[in-house]
DNA sequence: CTGAAAGCGCTTACAG
DNA sequence: CTGAAAGCGCTTACAG
């Protein structure tokens, strides 16, 4: 590999004389003929860890996912992307599995690769986050999950779910099965709930109960299989897309009409919600946008510009099929 | 931000001494102690610019991928992330958008960012590709397509296709839609396609007819729907799953009961396809191996070892409800 | 075990 | 417009 040196000695001019050439400094035209043929024909191409070790803003935002396999995770990413390339700054993206220990890690190592600001789709915050937050020493924003005095931008889940909880209670539907996720998820597990809580509370008469799963549609399909027998409710609110998928699945091989003799709704507002059939009714959530208000804020914080510390991203109830009128 | 220096003035040391500690060389038990204290203290964070300028060999591996709200793609990055880290290697994506020339400049961009090798999960191979996988002057590794002199892993397209056109013929199918997309996509458009003719060509009495879509899902519901009206085949091949969940829905809109009027197959294997009623039958690719074997044969060719030139990816045909048997 | 020094490949004032 | 020199924050022989 070619260095600027190399360059230089080639051309017959000094290594600055090639980096003010590079960086659009002012050179003669005969000279800048002469490093144009030089470096097309050594297809030089600078060293980018010399040119940050001197260089100014560091334009590399870091983004911490917990995986990869998400819709959520994705359109996030994607908005990401696309705001920071037209802010002139570039995403680098880790993954760290759903592993709590191995997101810290990657926060530090993201640290030590200079990244000018740390994106974080957050699941859950512990006191090691806290801390790393502090030590790492450059701004942090959590997308998804909030956190007292860490900037955030969030779904609004409470209210989402407060929304789809007064929907199905105006369709009629008084027996009714909420499956949640764990509390340990701030916004899926406990704020879903509780806003659908609320919903319900308004109402009397309402025959409810609560039942928790994991993300894996795998585990959804069981556990509504046992719902629908045990329960048998006229509704099942599901905490996400993938559970309700889930759910459909399960009512499907039990030859349970959806939503003659079963509705279902569902969190997310994936792609394929409408895809299948019956098309799901569920809380859309826009994850792009997000994802783009993370980029811009994120580049309002690096220039020390003072943003809102919690900021909430839109939704909408999507009605499609899956929800039977009483 | 402290530097090494900083460290090694505050605890009364040179900068080799902390350097060594950090890099695990011998230190004696009490600047041991000393340092590890005001590391803590501080929160230091080496530099990774400055260490990689001085390093050995670069442990990164880029990573380009066409978009990022893809199956496919998101289980490949997901074998490579994996393999990579057992591997002690690290993955950095870069994400072109269905670009082609950000495709190319994202690999000039990360050659100067010194990776060691790139991984290009591609959909099209042109002159520029060719010029640039010279320039960069480190291993290149395409996924997904192959290419003369340049290593690759594929799927097998062609067999896998292949063996789906002799499935349905099995199942007694002779009025055949295959619904493709542009051949400017060798792997996709080219290969699914000739694997499927030849074995359509191996009987007598068939009538099918070729039509070509996009990877979206709205164009696929279109065409479907025409295909439908048009020429009512009795089972309609489609390129990806992503058509196929289209081509479903498109039945779906017009009443057509799957498979009793109409049987429908895929490629790909996404999730997704088990979940949906009825599910369904599709070729299914190993993506997350396919990454896998990627990132083994990357840290290979980096390594100077010898590798195959071309390496196939295995697929299964997965039989579920969507085909009819008549 | 420890330190002084050179060097990684750049950039950036500073002279000329 | 151009070049010599210092320096970015590390690492790595080499002495001691």
């Amino acid at each position: 590999m070619k260095t600027i040196s190399d360059i230089a000695k080639m051309a017959g001019v000094a290594k600055s004389t090639v980096s003010r050439y590079l960086n659009g400094g002012s050179v003669s035209e005969t000279t800048k003929k002469k490093l144009e043929n030089v470096i097309k024909e050594t297809g030089y191409i600078p060293n980018t860890f010399a040119q940050s070790l001197k260089a100014k803003k560091p334009n590399i935002i870091g983004t911490i996912i917990p995986r990869l396999d998400s819709y959520a995770t994705t359109q996030t990413l994607i908005g990401i992307d696309e705001e920071l390339r037209k802010l002139n700054h570039q995403m680098l993206i880790s993954n760290s599995s759903q592993d709590l220990e191995r997101e810290i890690e990657n926060m530090y190592e993201m640290a030590r690769q200079k990244v000018a600001g740390i994106i974080l789709l957050a699941t859950q915050i512990t006191n090691a986050h806290l801390e790393a937050f502090e030590k790492v020493d450059i701004p942090v924003l959590l997308v998804g999950q909030e956190h007292k005095g860490v900037y955030s931008i969030i779904h609004n889940d409470y209210d989402a779910a407060y929304d789809m909880g007064k929907y199905v209670l105006e369709k009629g539907h008084r027996r009714i099965a909420f499956l949640g996720v764990t509390e340990k998820d701030i916004a899926v597990g406990v704020k879903r709930k509780a806003g659908f809580k609320r919903a319900i509370q308004e109402v009397d008469g309402v025959n409810v109960r609560f039942y928790e799963t994991t993300f894996k549609i795998d585990d959804a399909i069981a556990i509504s299989s046992t719902i629908i027998d045990e329960f048998k409710p006229s509704v099942l609110v599901c905490a996400t897309d993938n559970i309700a998928l889930g759910a459909m699945k399960a009512a499907y091989l039990k030859g349970v009409r959806i939503p003659e003799e079963l509705s279902i709704t569902g969190f997310g507002g994936y792609e394929i919600t409408e895809i299948i059939h019956p098309a799901l009714t569920t809380a859309k959530f826009y994850y792009q946008d997000a994802g783009r208000m993370a980029a811009q804020s994120m580049i309002q914080l690096i220039n020390y510009e003072e943003i809102e510390p919690l900021i909430f991203s839109k939704y909408k109830i999507i009605e499609k099929e899956s929800v039977d009128n009483l």
